[in-house]
DNA sequence: TCAATAGTGTCTGTTAGACATTATGGA
DNA sequence: TCCATAATGTCTAACAGACACTATTGA
């Protein structure tokens, strides 16, 4: 047995039953939609998260990663932690703790028909067991509190986009409208993006040209603090 | 025994060990330190973040607060989960899941003589467990980058406090310098502090104004994105 | 032709950063 | 007095947002 300090007690570890639970995200239609999975063949109105326990030398990421994979057939553009919900609400493997995850997924990679499995819109989530729900709604607000850190943007979309479908994904996180010129000049400043050659006709309207993802450099500039979103 | 799905096998839990740690954060010197407990009384090098493990009907946020506050003698000015870590990187307790948390501490309310713990600056981080540092590590990250969402940069600071004060909090945090008129000037439109009538003589120069945080009203304008920070 | 969308040029009010200046204390 | 820091006014370049306009397709 190891000698204990006279001024800090050691503590022990404690043993607690753990899940990884994943919210997959993609946009639909102008709004965000989860992946939800049915519950049970027969109950058409009970659905979950994706969700497993990790397996023994697996760590989170990893456990999200392969649940992710298992469910999509594909792993998703981006995957990354939310954080440990450990509270009262209930899991629907009454796991004591809920190691939490966001992924992303292109828009149009969701493939409609994954057998037992949705896409929901975030605005109208089922009933979904409580630690679920507060799972979902915590994907949604870390993407959305993330979207001016981390080119989250680009990972809803697939690999060619149009400009006004990158700032339809803009609009959709920022839950507010943005002015099109501003936009584009701000985004052609910041060398995230460079043209293709090919060019995308949708109905009526000029076609569009396609861009991608391509950041170059760092502007120098680097403006002051913006006291704007604080509280 | 419960039925399972045909489609979607129910996974189950799976037991693991489980610890809290805690980094708190105060700024000291123009630099970020955290609080570090000596590992054993005997060893002088070897150092530990606080830590705990969860009691039975007790969330991982109530074990945090109940860490920090053993550990300070009063709660923290903030504390926010930064997320689980549970690869291989050791812990301290062998815990084999972390579920990490940052605390701020107001400059100054650090007693310098907590029996056995002691700050130190975050670049000049001891020996310490490989799971403790990526924990202590994650904190300064978490709140660096959560600088400009949330009000973090007051509660690095006692209730009254000067302008430059507060401007060395988010040079600290930004990693650069900021000009003097123009913070004032954003700060002013964005109504966060108001003016005591007490100022502060501290050796040469023009005494300061006392401030407190006092956030009135979110102004309108909302401005555009800003892709800069985007990598 | 009209409707709808893409993309761009120009103007204007706002703002960030530079600079200068005044204010007020301690050494 | 000199020096250091606080606090503020002014100027300018950059930028955000509004608006108008052209471009290009389908109906």
């Amino acid at each position: 047995m190891r000698e204990r300090s006279l001024v800090i007690p050691r503590p022990s570890v404690r043993t607690m039953t753990a899940a990884v639970d994943v919210a997959l995200l993609t946009p639909r239609d102008r709004r965000l939609a989860v992946l939800l999975l049915r519950a049970d063949a027969r109950a058409r109105d009970r659905w979950l998260l994706p969700w497993d326990a990790p397996r023994s030398d697996e760590s989170p990421d990893e456990t999200a990663l392969r649940v992710a994979r298992s469910v999509l057939g594909v792993p998703p553009a981006a995957i990354d932690q939310i954080g440990a919900f450990g509270d009262g609400r209930r899991h629907p493997g009454d796991a004591q703790l809920s190691i939490s995850f966001v992924g992303l997924v292109p828009q149009g990679a969701a493939s409609e028909s994954i057998d037992g499995a949705a896409w929901v819109e975030i605005d109208q989530l089922p009933l979904l067991a409580p630690r679920h729900r507060a799972v979902a709604e915590a994907a949604v607000a870390a993407v959305r509190s993330r979207i001016d850190q981390a080119p989250l943007a680009f990972r809803l979309l697939p690999a060619a986009f149009t400009l006004s479908e990158l700032q339809s994904i803009y609009e959709l996180l920022l839950g507010r409208a943005l002015h099109k010129a501003s936009f584009r000049r701000a985004l052609q400043a910041a060398f995230l993006v460079e043209p293709t050659d090919e060019w995308r006709s949708e109905g009526r309207g000029r076609p569009a040209q396609l861009y991608r993802y391509a950041p170059r450099r760092r502007r120098g500039t680097r403006r002051g603090v913006r006291f704007d979103s604080i509280a």
